[in-house]
DNA sequence: TCTGGGGTCCTGCTTCCA
DNA sequence: TCTGTGGAAGCAGGACCC
């Protein structure tokens, strides 16, 4: 715990449900959603106009859909988010070497160390010019809690929200946790919330009063110590720049349920490929394998084998992971799979394993290594069995066509997707910063003058900030849109 | 109504080994 | 040689977070 509240927590308010109606001027002000837009697809995020209709993150997309049947459905565009929070994180970064990103919308900065701010005004001021310099660089509003705790500061951009500051004074944490519910301190969620509930337990004051003693007994010595300092209004944790990875892994949930035992062992192989692709990628190797298989049921279970050492071989993981699949019991069918591996090191151990597999796959006739050879199965395959021709071809257009993805056309210029379907794809044509609503028009799914397009960035011509926080970059025109300034 | 994907951490249990 | 013990490692599941 800090005597200053130098422990700063952003965090962008809706950021992909934002980030899209940046990219699509006809979006702005209208409800957005953004997740999986298959059968079982979830909510990542929805605008505060899709909030508005009861639309919220982890709900089931046919839900949202009943609730909002008029927003807007896309899907997540990653590259665009990367792109956006790596400018934010950049900012970031020069308010202070300790900066913890906690996803690619939030993190926490140290400002403490990076000598920024060393009093209540300073974060004060120093938030709010972050507000202005994220608004005018990316376009997009981020909420800002100052406190002298990680976890404060977390819990004050949350009452910041959306697009404000708030700053809790050191001092004043226990008295302003105690009337919250118990859900509000991190590590509290549905389960243990009932838990607590059932023992009488519902607001964070009954957790601090209860004891040390009475939360281990109720929750485990790790969990029940842990939430009991919190519950008092400590926390120490560190702001921690650098953390390493301690797992990789992959899964799918299949749009219809797989029953088809030789179908379950070819994904899991797919999945092991693209598990090592990602470890490799990170220039990593693992030593345990993990398989994950969630039933019909929605029962899920883990497999686990440990390896006499770590390894980046796609052949030893796949045969790890086929051999674990051996030991479950698949009958009923399979609604997800899982392929992981933790245990991480930076070198592989050329194992017994690893040289066995060697030496069947040159015996054998060549793979097709990390590409498929086939579009697979699943969320990303090609049309489900017992799809009709009508079907599969609207399947595979809405595949080409992703809702929301940019395109460009030879003649029309950039533009993003709004619909496809009975072999058309529907296009908008509009640019970030464009005043009005661009205009529609509908192409054949094969039209050679429409190809895919990288996301444009949201902000054409952002202001130089490369010399703050020490002098702030004169207000360009335009730059500083209306709801940069802080509320108070 | 019907529940994603990628992670982290903790707990309880079993086995192995010194 | 047998027995007890304690720690480490492996494994499975659950809860939580964004």
């Amino acid at each position: 715990m800090r005597a200053a509240p130098t422990i700063l927590h952003l965090d962008m308010d809706a950021f992909y449900a934002s980030a899209e109606q940046a990219a699509k001027p006809s979006l702005r002000g209208k409800p957005v959603v953004v997740g999986g837009l298959g059968t079982r697809g979830v909510v990542a995020t929805a605008s505060y106009e899709a909030r508005r209709f009861g639309v919220h993150s982890a709900m089931p997309m046919a839900q949202a859909r009943r609730l909002a049947p008029n927003a807007a459905y896309l899907v997540p565009r990653f590259t665009l988010y990367r792109a956006v929070s790596d400018q934010v994180m950049e900012l970031l970064g020069r308010l202070s070497p300790l900066v913890e990103p906690l996803s690619l919308d939030e993190a926490f900065v140290d400002l403490e160390a990076g000598g920024t701010a060393d009093d209540t005004a300073s974060a004060l001021e120093i938030g709010r010019e972050l507000r202005e310099a994220i608004q005018a660089v990316t376009g997009l509003s981020g909420s800002v809690g100052l406190a002298g705790s990680k976890m404060l500061a977390k819990i004050a951009s949350e009452e910041a929200k959306p697009d404000g500051i708030r700053l809790i004074e050191p001092g004043t944490e226990r008295a302003h946790l105690a009337p919250m519910p118990v859900r509000t301190l991190p590590g509290v969620g549905p389960a243990t919330a009932d838990h607590l509930r059932r023992a009488g337990m519902t607001t964070v004051n009954d957790l601090a009063e209860a004891g040390e003693a009475e939360l281990i007994r109720l929750l485990g010595k790790a969990h029940g110590a842990a939430l009991h300092r919190m519950a008092s209004g400590f926390d120490d944790r560190p702001v921690v720049a650098e953390r390493d990875a301690k797992s990789v892994s992959v899964e799918d949930t299949f749009e219809v349920d797989l029953h088809d035992r030789v179908r379950v062992r070819t994904e899991v192989e797919r999945l092991a490929d693209r598990c090592v692709q990602r470890l490799r990628g990170a220039g990593r190797s693992g030593r345990t394998v993990v398989l994950k298989v969630r039933r019909y049921d929605f029962s899920t279970l883990t497999r686990s084998e440990t390896l006499r050492g770590p390894t980046d071989d796609p052949a030893v993981v796949r045969e790890a992971a086929a051999r674990l699949l051996e030991a479950v019991d698949t009958t009923g069918g399979v609604r997800l799979l899982g392929v992981g591996v933790t245990g991480l090191a930076d070198y592989t151990q050329e194992d017994l394993f690893a040289q066995a597999a060697g030496e069947r796959a040159a015996a054998a006739p060549p793979e097709d290594g990390d590409v498929p050879p086939e579009d697979p199965g699943g969320r990303a395959g090609p049309a489900e069995p017992g799809a009709g021709p009508e079907e599969a071809a609207e399947q595979l257009a809405a595949r080409r066509w992703p809702a929301g993805h940019d395109v460009h056309h030879e003649i029309h210029g950039h533009g993003w997707v709004q619909g496809s379907g009975v072999g058309r794809v529907t296009v908008r044509f509009e640019e970030p910063g464009a005043r009005a609503p661009g205009r529609v028009r509908t192409f054949r799914v094969d039209d050679p003058a429409l190809r895919a397009a990288n996301p444009l960035p949201l902000v054409p011509d952002p202001p130089d900030y490369s010399s703050w926080p020490a002098s702030r970059p004169k207000s360009r025109s335009g730059a500083g849109a209306p709801g940069a300034a802080s509320r108070p």
